[in-house]
Formats: structure tokens, sequence, C-alpha cells
DNA sequence: TTGTATGCGTTATCAT
DNA sequence: ATGATAACGCATACAA
């Protein structure tokens, strides 16, 4: 800068005014020292500016993987809302769900950024000691005792929902494809608790031979607790016992794999089983049978994280800043997609090569649609959650 | 930091000492430095390291949109290699394909960044005008014309592979589904050479009528590809000419996107159509059916990308550094991933609940081995690329 | 409208 | 083994 300063022959304060485009610069001395900065192919020191303004201008994201679909869908719709307030998104993964130390690494990782907005999964909220002056927005589970802001999924209601709207298509045995019941407050034990009331409002409970895990929430462990499923299917129907004949998987990404795993023992659904996931990730409208979903308003949670995150920074630099203002706790509008493989088929489509009508380019279109949106989800189910 | 030393009864130095742990500093110093480190709540300002280092221990990751599944698997792996460098990995997205604009963007932004590894899709390399100073790493195409390291796909061989493949399987007419020919090299001419040359190798041409359009190289734009395609194979059958029995997509993405198409006209796969998808995402081995597909060796990938860029990011401080250092361009290994979907299959599976066989969650396993390799890679889709 | 002095938190260098 | 000093590149406050 001191050099383009001297080429342009002002001070430096003046070629810092220009580059910021702050007033009180003549129009002839801008003129010069944009010149001379083209000239020079000068290029701010974002550490130095950094240094000295005590921010950076760009917020951290962390989330448990890349390569999450959930969680690429999330922070495209985070980084899309941030770019619109001039601030920059760093992703970060978090690798798992290891608590304390993961949660310790991202903290001490985030110190250059201006705030974080740190995606917990699974992971034990209490173990979670941020400093109480570094600007964090907590995503995910429900019922937060932290001091840190909070938008949370609706997890009870959702999984709720789901179950509910399985029951109300004809399932009566309804299979959950997650993990373990915990005392504390994750992904599992809040789907769970969903489902347990769901069935219990119906007057049922849950019968534990319907449980099957997939703590480990990939695609192998739902295939792995498809294959259970599916045995427990066939034992069933051979003992002459009811058999499962709908489940509820706690992540589309599980309810991929257990389809994966339903068809490598010859279960089809929804002929077979009916199926919801939850997350209703991009790919969920594409899978063969497209599949029902519990479907959290992203764009929604983008937005008020962002600003919640924001606010936050704001006040961090003033007198009773950031650890003085409340925490707010606020809930993700969600609603219930209802497709195939939730919807029981009336006549078996088949393996037919040769569609008996007439297709053209807008027809198919709207045969798309019609899978899409096959259904209107059950008053119960549409969006709800405090957008306050 | 002064604080701490005023506090321990030393100098700011020893401090700094103590905390980047370099030798020369007494057991006893650095006890009662240590401690009042912990005790003040002491945390180093990442600004002023970077300030005064010239570098930030951070590089950039730019790809076409956080929820692409093949950039998140990619992600992770580039995030787990910098990792044990020392380096921490942000990634941002480009939002798509938006040429000189993005570049720019991109360019711009990173310059807290000691390097940034780029991904580009579709993008003329030209446009790229990045200032030679700066480490980059191109991940993409091939043939790069710019100044920048470059660590390449194997575009043309690994779809000319994943043809003969479908020829070999016995596929006599093989649609494509991707994005247009053009001149300059984007993903679809790359992929496209590749299919036109093992057409060619087998003493055929390109039939125009099989060239199935996705050019976004998204599943919806994968399904109505796959919807065109099944009216085709429809038509084709009407009229009594030989219709399209195999395909090859561009992307997995587009490949998903077309088995949902497909499906929607009643068109199954492998039954009626054999299709073999790039990438390996995921995803693909856990699809219904499970999806063929050309696997670039994202780890290699990784780590080449990442030793090129620090390298030369190492160059770029000293005499005669970045700008003048040899350009780098290296192919990734690749292999053919044969699996259920370009598998004809000999006797229909069908739609049977109860399979016959016991199975127990060994031979499950089993059972779900012998679909992830169904078949070995005929000779010529073994691995290749230089890893020099 | 423009310039000067000063300091942000850290580390390299040189001295002790 | 430890400390004093200067400097990294910029922006605030104030003087001119």
């Amino acid at each position: 800068m001191s050099d383009v300063a001297r080429a342009a022959g002002v001070s430096t304060m003046t070629v810092s005014n220009v580059v910021n485009d702050r007033p009180g610069v003549s129009a002839e001395v801008r003129r010069r020292v944009l010149r001379q900065l083209a000239d020079s192919g000068y290029r701010m020191n974002v550490s130095a500016r950094n240094l000295r303004s005590g921010h950076s201008g760009v917020i951290g994201l962390a989330v448990p993987g890349h390569d999450v679909p959930y969680f690429g869908s999330l922070a495209m719709h985070i980084a899309r809302e941030a770019d619109q307030r001039g601030y920059r998104v760093a992703v970060e993964q978090t690798g798992a769900q290891e608590a304390g130390e993961v949660a310790a690494i991202q903290f001490s990782r985030a110190m250059d950024y201006d705030g974080l907005i740190l995606s917990i999964v699974g992971m034990d909220l209490e173990k979670l000691e941020v400093a109480p002056t570094f600007p964090i927005v907590l995503l995910g589970e429900r019922e937060n005792p932290t001091a840190a802001d909070h938008v949370s999924m609706a997890n009870r209601e959702g999984s709720r929902a789901a179950v509910e709207h399985l029951r109300e298509q004809g399932a009566r045995r309804i299979a959950f494809i997650g993990g373990p019941d915990t005392p504390d407050q994750t992904i599992h034990s809040l789907r769970l608790g969903g489902y347990r009331s769901a069935l219990e409002q119906a007057g049922l409970g849950v019968d534990p031979a319907l449980l099957f895990d997939a703590s480990e929430v990939t695609m192998e462990s739902g295939r792995l607790a498809g294959h259970r499923l599916a045995r427990e299917i066939r034992s069933a129907r051979q003992e002459g016992r009811p058999a499962p004949d709908a489940a509820f998987a706690i992540t589309d990404t599980v309810a991929f794999g257990a389809l994966r795993g339903l068809a490598d023992h010859g279960v089809t659904v929804p002929e077979d089983l009916l199926l919801v996931g939850f997350d209703d990730i991009p790919e969920a409208a594409f899978m063969v049978p497209a599949l029902s979903s519990v479907a959290p308003d992203l764009a929604w949670t983008a937005r008020r994280a962002v600003e919640l995150l924001l606010e936050r920074i704001g006040a961090s630099g003033r007198p009773g800043g950031a650890e003085s203002r409340q925490v707010r706790e606020e809930t993700i509008p969600w609603s219930l997609e209802v497709r195939e493989s939730s919807t029981p088929v009336r006549s078996q489509q088949g393996s037919v090569p040769v569609p008996g009508a007439e297709h053209t380019e807008g027809s198919a279109m709207a045969e798309q649609d019609a899978f899409l949106v096959a259904q209107t989800p059950p008053s119960s189910s549409t969006s709800t959650g405090d957008a306050s």
C-alpha cells in the first residue's frame, strides 16, 4: 500500500480511503490512486485488515461431514444467505460426533472467524465448553442447555407426524430404524421419542422387536438394518404372526441404505413395506421408490442461523455484549413430504418396458409432478414452528 | 500474550516460545507459563500470527456446490489430507460454472488463503486469469492451458472403458446421457469423446438419436433425459427398429436421475437397459440397482492436490518462486466398478417378499459383497494414470 | 481534503 | 536461557 501511495504521490491513508471507498477523497486523487492500484496489481492484506479491524468477515460452519447430503444441502443454503450479507462461509468438517474433542478443535480453529454455526449431531451439549464471548449458533437437537443461540429441529413432532402418517396409510406394525434410546438428547432418543409418542397416542406401545439399530446414521448401517428387517418380515410371515408393514428411518440416508438392504432380500417398497425418512435430502424425491420424508425448511433454517449469528457478532463488541444477550431458541418449520414409499399401490406397476399411454415431455413432467406431490399431507403434518 | 508474560514474570517472547512449543525454554519457566496460559484462558490471535508469518495456514477448496455428492466426497478426502499436514481447509462454493465471474470471485476471496484448490467444471480455463504468484491447483478437466498445476480426470479413458464394458456385456445400441459436444474441453465434450472413441474402435459411429441431453448435470436433468430415453425405447420397439439397450451417463448424479426417469416410464435397469455412470459417488453402491461407475481414486486425488499446492506454497516465498516453477499435470488413477446396473440378469429376481434361503447377518453380508463386486472389471478397465 | 503518528498481537533478530 | 526491539500491513484519531 505504501508503494502505491508513493507512486501516486499520496499517503497510505489516502490509498486506504480509496480502497475502502470512503468519502473525503477528491475525484482527481481518487483517479490517480485507482490507476496505480490497477497497475501495481495491489491486493489488500486481509490479515492486516483483520488484525486492525478485529473481525475477519468470515463465519465458520462446522458440519459432521462434507459428504453427508443433508449437511451439503444445508451448507449451500447458509452460504447463499451469508453471501447476501457480505459474509463468507468457510465450511469445516468435524469428522464425526466425538463430542468434547471435536468441539474443542472446532472452537480453537474458529478463532479467526467472526462466528461459528455449529451442527451438533448426537454430541453432548454439556461438553461444549464454549467461551461465552465467542459468537456461536448451534444447529441441531432440541432443548439446549448451553448458553448459546440455538436453531433446533422439531425432532419429536416430525417423527410423530411421520408415524401417524404411516398409520393413516393403514400400517399396523411400524418399525423404527435408528439408534438406541439414551437419557441425553440425541437425534436417536428424540426421534425415537416421536415414534413412541405416535404409537402411544394410538393406544400402542413400543415393541422392542420392531427397533432396528442404525446408530451410525450411514447408508451402510441402514443397509444392515434393512437386512435384519427383511429377515424379521420373513420369519413373521413364516410363523404366521403379523409382520412389520412399515418403517420410519431416522434419516433419509439411513432410509436409502435400508431400501438397498431390503432389496437385497427381495422386499419391495411400498408393496411389502411402507417407508418414511427424515431430512428430505434432495435425493429423496429421485429414489425409486420416491422417499416420503419429514422436510425441515432449510432456507428458513439458514436465514435464521445467519441472522442470529450476525446479531450476536454485532453485540459482541458493544458493552454488555454477546455474553449478556438473552439466549434464543427457535424451531425449524417443517412439513411432511408424502411420496411413493409410503403410498400403498393399487395395482402393481411391474416391469413393463412399453407404457401404454402416450408421453410427451409435457406429460412426462405432469407424471413426475404426480409422483412428487402424490398426496396432500394430513393436517397434522403441515408446517409448524415459531418463525419469530 | 503480554498479560500472560507479565503474570508469569517473563517476556512475551518466552510466552511465544512456549505457545509454539519451541526449544530453548527451561522446564521451570515453561511450567510457569503453561500455568498462566491455562488460567488466563489465553488464545492465540490468528490474524496477528498470520500478519507476522505471512501465511494463514488455511487452504481454500472451491467446489461448484456443497450439495453435489461427488464434491462432498472429494472435500472430505482433501480435508483429511490437509489436516495431516497441519493445514485447515475452508470449502467454498462457486455456485455454478459461470466462468469468468465466479473465477474472479473465487480468486479475490481466496486472498487470505495460502493457496487454493479449484474445481473447475465446464468453465473455460482461458478465462481463469490467475495472478501467477498465487498458489493454485486446478482439479478437473484435462489438458490445461493455464499456468497452474493440474490434477486431471481421465475423462476420455474412463468413459471409453465404460462404453467398452457395456459392449462386452452385449449392448449394441448405447446411449449417451450428457451435455453437448463443444470445441473447448468440458466434462461433456471429453466424456462424449470417450464414448465416441469406444464406438469407433468397434467400427461404429455416433448416432445422434442416441444422444440424450443432460447439460445441467443434475438429478433433474438426468430424470428428464431418462424420460426421453424411455420414449425412444418404446418408439423403437413399436416401430420394430433396434432400441437402445444401454446408456452411459456423464455422472452418477445424472445416472441417478435417469434411473428415476426411466422408472417413471416403467423401464427397468438392467433388465431393459444397462447403465453405467461416472464418479462412483458413495451412493452408487447403494442404489437399486447398484450403479456401475467409473471410479476415480479420490484419496489419491486429494493427496496429490494437497502435495502440489503445498509445494507451490513453499516455493512462492523463495527467489524464483511459485511463478517460475514448472507446471505439473497429473492424471487421476481410476478403475471401473461393475455392479448390478450393467450386469444382465439371468433370472428375474422379482418381488418375492420371502427369500427362499436362510439368512444370518453373516450370510447377508456375503450376499451384499456379491452385489458390490459382482464381477471383475475387464483388463482394459483396471487402474491407470501417472502417479508420478 | 490529506497527512502523521500510533498501535493491533505476534515473531525474527540480535543481545544479554 | 531469556529479553528488548522492530516490523508485518493496515486503520483510527487527530493534526494540518
